[in-house]
Order: C-alpha cells, then structure tokens, then sequence
DNA sequence: ACATTATGCTAAAACCTTTTAGCAACCCGC
DNA sequence: GCGGGTTGCTAAAAGGTTTTAGCATAATGT
C-alpha cells in the first residue's frame, strides 16, 4: 500500500536515482537542481513516502536497529529499557527487545535471531560465562556491550554497577551501626554480580573486623522464592535471632519481606535489612531498609554511547564501572 | 561475515532454489530427494546458515515482527511487555519497543519509523482520540490492537482491564467498611481509562446512596508528581480528615504515599486507601491498602491472539475486555 | 518403440533501496 | 565551430531471499 521510490520517481518524471539522492539530502552533491529537489520534497510528503527500512537496510548493510537481551523486565532493567530506548531514538536507533528467563539456550536463540534481523549491536545482560561468550559468533559479527555481568576480554565491552563498592559500602554502614553479626542472601553463583558483591560483602566484615562466617552466606538463585526459602533456613537453622540480614537483589528482598510477613512480623523491627538495588516503595515499608540504587539511566546511556561510538566514529570497546548510590533510610 | 543462499548452494552444488525450498521445508512439494535434502540441511547447520530476515522481509512482505508502543515502562506496561514479548517468540515474532512519554507527536512518529520498518502489527497504548486514530494511515497497513486504552471503531481491536468494573468493586469495599467520605485522585481527563474508573467510582457512590460530590474529585495527570499535588490540594483544603482516598493508578499512590510520608506520617492509619494498579510491595506498605490488579498477562496474551487470529489466520479484529481482580489486604 | 508420467532440479523475476560511473546538453572562450 | 568545463540528471548493479513455471532425464505403460 505504501507508495515507493520508483512511483514517486515515475509521479515527479525523474528517475528513482534521483528522488534517492534529494530523499537522502545529497541533492547537493549531484547538482539535483533547487527546483526539482523542492518539487520531489514536496511530492514526498505529500504522498507521505517513508524509505522501507528492509531494503534500506540490504543495501546499506545496517539497520538502525539495536538487540536489547535482558533475563526478564523487573524493575531495573525496565529502567534500563527505558532509557535505553530514549538515548537510542534520538540518534535515530530502535530496539528490539527480549528475554532470557536466565535461560542459556533461549539466550543463544535469540542471539541468532536477532542477529539474523541484522541488527547493529546488542546489549545484553548475558548468561554466557567467558567460554561460551567468546565462542559465540557474536562477536566478530557486530558490536556487543554488557550490562549488569562483565566478562573478560577486549572487544567486549560493558558498563555495570560497581557491586563490590556498593555492597562494601551499604554493608559497612550496617557495621557502623554496631552490628556484628549479618547474614547474606545471594543469588546465581557464577555470574560476576554475584562474585562482587560477596566480595564488597566479605570486605567490608574483613575492614570492621568481623569474622567471615560462611555459615551465614547462602546463594541460591534471584528468584522471589530464592529469597523465601533462604530466609526460612536461616530462621529454621539459627536459634539466634540474626541482628542484620544483606539481599543481594531486590527479588531476594521481596522474598524476605513475604517471609516476615508470613511468619516473623514483629522481625522488621528487630533485624536491620540493607539490599543491593532499589525501589521507590521501599520508602513506604517500614523497617527502614537501606538500599543500593543502581544507576540505571547511566547504565543505559554509556551503554548506548559505547556502542554508537564502535559503529559511527570508530571509537575502542569501552569498559565503564558506574557508581552505585547507597540509600540510608 | 555470515553465509548466504547462495555461497551454500554452490558448496551443495545445487541451485539457491533448491536450499531455499530445503530450509523452508517444501523439499517434499517440489520433489528434492531425501538425500539431497539431508545434504542440505547438514551442510546449512555445519556453516551456521540463517535467512537474512531483511532479504526474506522484502520478499515476504512480512517480519515477523510486532511494534508495541506504550507510554513508558511502569510496572504494568513491564509486566504486558514480558509476557507479550515471551508469547510473541514462542509464535515466531520479535517485539520493537518503543515509549512516547504520552506526546503525540512521539506516538505519531513511533508509528511512521515501525511501519517504514514493516512490522506486521502494532500493540498501542495510544494518546491519540478516535478522530485522530481514523484518521491516521496506520489503520489500513496493518492490523493494530490497543492496550489500555480503547476507541471506538470496527477495525480496531483492543483488550483492557475492565476499568468500570475493577472501581466500582473496590470502592464498594470502602463503602462497605462504612466509609461515606471518600476522595477521587484521577488522570488525564481524556482517556477512555479515565472516564471508566471515574464511571465506577461514581455508580458505586449512588448504589450506596452517597452523594456525588464533584469538589472531592480531581483529575490532574498521571505522574507521581500529580498525585502528590493532588494530595497536598486535598489536605490544604479540607479541614476534615477524609475517611478515605482512591487513587486511579499506580504513579498517583505513589505521589499520595510521599506526601503522607512528608507532611502526614499518621495519615495512613486514618485514612483509608484504595488504588487501580497492583503492586508485590504494596504488600509490606502498612495501611492496609486495598487495590485493583489488572490481569497484565492475560492482556498480553488476548492482545497477541488477536493480531495474530487476524495476521494468520484471517480471524477477524476483537475487543475484550479483561476482569481485573480486587486485592483487599 | 513410442507416448506418457514421474522424478529431481533450476532460471529468472520480484521485493525496494543506494551508489558509482557516466551521458547529454549547454555555455564559454578563442 | 570546436575543445573544455559545467549543469542536471540517469542506467544499472548489488544486496539475499522466495516462488512460479518449466526443463531434462528416467521410468512406466501399451
């Protein structure tokens, strides 16, 4: 239905070389007179031609188009998707999204996909450790940034929260407090996240001079549940009641949180809570709950930027730490 | 980098036609042998052969792909993005994501680009009024469901909470508990979203014998700033504690729950709450707070169907209205 | 032994752009 | 009245796929 370039051509009485040329502001450089430049501008509008994008992009072999592979839309990476897709339409890119559930293969699916769609970049908040990233095709095909887990290598390029710095610090303010004795509630194990922020956790013990008890560490997975049953164990296993308790993510949170509801209400009293990630509502739920804020607009902008810079000034991969914000309540 | 139809073909020894008709599985129509066939098929995955979706775009007149454009990735638009992006894959589509903010302007240029790059239907929380929808091009390119927000119309489909109903119900809850005083926070004026909740606030009101009071109603917008102005007009205005507040969305809970926060800690015990919009953390919110859930999945999952009913299997468009569910805490 | 049918494959067009190389017509100076 | 420059435009190729119509060759029937 959508007229193109060769009606407009045969409307005007030019050739479609030239309809291109004005289309694409090169009238200029081809001496296309003033005249019939602003005749086919005219014509265009008029008959509301938009370049198709598909046969654009055979041509120009690229898209404009950016993958965005995040495990699923919770707060944070919506956030995230937000921006990015803002910064990203106004340099003229769009996105196409999707999820992984944190699942490997429905990440190398979509990768193949997408990549298959011809887009211009990805950036994705991988499940691949450092083997199956680098023998992946991805890389030699286009540009690919990390958000949210890093990975070793040159031409990879990521921007993620500082999560050592952030953990260290929102952990040493619960030391500050006089706590002694926290407990850590983590997630996946083997993703980079998850490594630096028991690293800031240990740290911090270690600078306040608490001992490192791995009985009070568990990681089991970023699910709601995750969160749930760690919190069970750890009030079913210690008779003590624990006077701190550190989630590694605001899922593991809410886990908690329905857990002291369920079972502990009078517990948000008695045990300091501090989180990585943050949410709005956590200003409403009493405890007070200190919180890491994730820099989420920055993520997406410098993410953005690295990747624009690779395809259109021919700017090095780029590796940014992005400062968290600790939230005292 | 990666190979095509053609390099592949001649690596078979065959002509493209013969992999094309292979990979797209009609080698049994057009009478390709069983072993040719395998060759084929092994040869395509040893070299990691994938259609170039702009190629077979162009072709095809079609991309597999949806654009779904909403205002911005709040929680519920986040929750119908994951599921509608996770359903559209298990088909076959990919999603293009894009946010308007709520500007015109943005929802009518978001179209123009997703339409140049052919996606094959559109998933709208739109701005636009029925006479600027009709009167836009999109309607007769491709199929477009909305979301959230419906118009009248005979080709346009749309799947929304069934607002009227969803406030009618928990304010009845209110009127239930005794409450005869009971305030309107709502947004913006125009939307069929708007006119709904605002309809059942009102027939609940009159069931119960209440008067219609138009000075406890306010309709400003829907950011969290609008909600805590209206709150703040609220309490500046009346010297009376009101009995009970219900908030038409989410942001503007929120707005009111700051403003309780800064200028009314006790308020909450006071006064009782009730919010179209659910949230998991509306849970450790004291209050209680009662809500209105709108069923995010089953809209993604209704709106997916019906484009896809249409695109493929020449269902006609429909319009369904989804039951929300009350939350009483 | 010849017509018919079955088998296995292919040539070429179409989808819509962008870009390179170059063509025709005019003007200018001599 | 012709060589050289300028002006204004265009032909054609390339990009990778799908599909229609059809071409050889082999097998079968009578």
């Amino acid at each position: 239905m959508p007229i193109h370039i060769e009606e407009l051509a045969k409307i005007a009485k030019v050739s479609k070389t030239t309809v291109s040329l004005v289309i694409n502001g090169r009238a200029r450089d081809y001496r296309i007179s003033k005249s019939t430049e602003k005749r086919i501008l005219k014509l265009a509008r008029n008959h509301h031609f938009v370049p198709n994008t598909l046969a654009r992009g055979m041509r120009l072999k690229k898209t404009q188009t950016l993958g965005l592979i995040v495990p699923y839309l919770n707060w944070h990476f919506s956030q995230i998707a937000q921006v990015l897709e803002k910064t990203a339409r106004e340099s003229g890119y769009q996105l196409l999204v999707a999820m992984t559930d944190d699942v490997l293969e429905t990440e190398y699916a979509l990768i193949q996909n997408l990549l298959a769609r011809k887009v211009d970049g990805f950036i994705i908040a991988t499940m691949m450790n450092h083997k199956q990233f680098h023998s992946n095709s991805i890389l030699n095909q286009v540009p690919v940034v990390l958000i949210d887990r890093k990975l070793k290598g040159d031409n990879i390029g990521w921007v993620v929260s500082d999560d050592r710095k952030g953990t260290f610090e929102v952990v040493t303010h619960l030391c500050d407090q006089g706590v002694t004795d926290i407990h850590y509630l983590g997630g996946i194990k083997t993703i980079s996240t998850s490594v630096d922020r028991l690293k800031g956790f240990k740290e911090a013990l270690k600078v306040h001079g608490l001992l490192d008890d791995n009985s009070k560490i568990q990681e089991t997975g970023y699910g709601i549940r995750d969160g749930y049953e760690m919190a069970r164990k750890l009030f079913k296993e210690n008779t003590k009641f624990p006077q701190a308790i550190f989630t590694s993510a605001l899922t593991l949170l809410e886990g908690l949180l329905q857990y002291f509801k369920e079972h502990n209400p009078d517990a948000l009293k008695k045990t300091q809570i501090a989180s990585y990630d943050d949410h709005p509502m956590l200003d409403y739920v009493p405890g007070p709950i200190q919180s890491v804020r994730q820099n989420a607009g920055e993520i997406a902008r410098k993410s953005f930027g690295i990747i624009h810079g690779v395809l259109e000034v021919g700017k090095p991969m780029d590796q940014i730490l992005i400062p968290p914000q600790v939230i005292i309540r």
